[in-house]
DNA sequence: TGATGATCATAA
DNA sequence: TTATGATCATCA
């Protein structure tokens, strides 16, 4: 039986209201959570990629629009919805955030964008199956997640390793290819966007804007640990 | 067929 | 323009 309900007003106050606003809506579709926040379903993602995340957010009390930060400042959480098939395997790279090509100097993994987003996340895995219509997709069981040493170990080489070739002006020959657990794709609306970037001389050029993404086998291992 | 490289919508 | 939310679509 399900009840009707409405999406929270304010951010929640604590990690155990997050997560029992997370419990509230797992297991009922995307089409239920939309219809009961009176938002329109998309005919599909193709020209709304971003839309299950932002109804995600809705629901969970994460402040609308967009912030240059976490989804939860004051818990220190950052929220991230994962699209899984019928495994329960992610389809997709994680994007963690845009990568800072004018690197300020002094730049340490431990102070870095990457490590802040990535200390504490709430991940809400979601049907993705693209033969599963958009509104049918059921939202899976949220759980919160924190780098262990090793997976934090493997973060920061992959981070400091495609730091190196962004500080020494090889930005251009970074491929999605380099990075186990992290890498680097292009991240912008289409290919002829460009933005700054240090050159081999030191020099300023112009590049694709990158951002950071995490690999699917990444994603798996985190979660075969939640749900082992 | 999966991963890389490209792209879409929106806000400030 | 940068940042949020990501998925699309082409090619090896």
């Amino acid at each position: 039986m399900i009840q009707a309900m409405q999406p929270p007003t304010s951010p929640p106050a604590s990690i155990n209201e997050l997560l029992a606003r997370c419990q509230a809506i797992a297991g009922l579709s995307l089409g239920e959570l939309a219809h009961m926040a009176n938002v329109v379903i998309p005919a599909n993602l193709q020209r709304h990629k971003g839309w299950p995340g932002m109804l995600v957010e809705l629901w969970l009390g994460a402040s609308a629009g967009s912030k240059p930060q976490q989804d939860f400042p004051e818990l220190g959480v950052e929220l991230k919805t994962l699209p899984i098939d019928t495994h329960g395997l992610p389809l997709e790279t994680t994007y963690v955030c845009f990568a800072q090509l004018l690197m300020p100097p002094g730049m340490t993994w431990e102070t870095s964008n990457v490590r802040n987003k990535l200390q504490q996340v709430l991940w809400l895995p979601i049907e993705g199956d693209r033969s599963i219509p958009l509104a049918d997709r059921r939202v899976a069981s949220g759980f919160l997640w924190r780098p262990n040493h090793e997976e934090n170990a493997v973060l920061k080489t992959d981070w400091q390793e495609l730091t190196d070739a962004i500080v020494t002006g090889n930005i251009d020959t970074i491929t999605a290819r380099q990075g186990e657990a992290l890498h680097i794709r292009p991240k912008a609306a289409n290919g002829s966007v460009l933005t700054d970037a240090f050159g081999h001389e030191g020099e300023k050029i112009k590049t694709r804007p990158r951002g950071f993404y995490l690999r699917k086998s990444f994603t798996a291992q985190i979660l075969q640990r939640a749900f082992a």
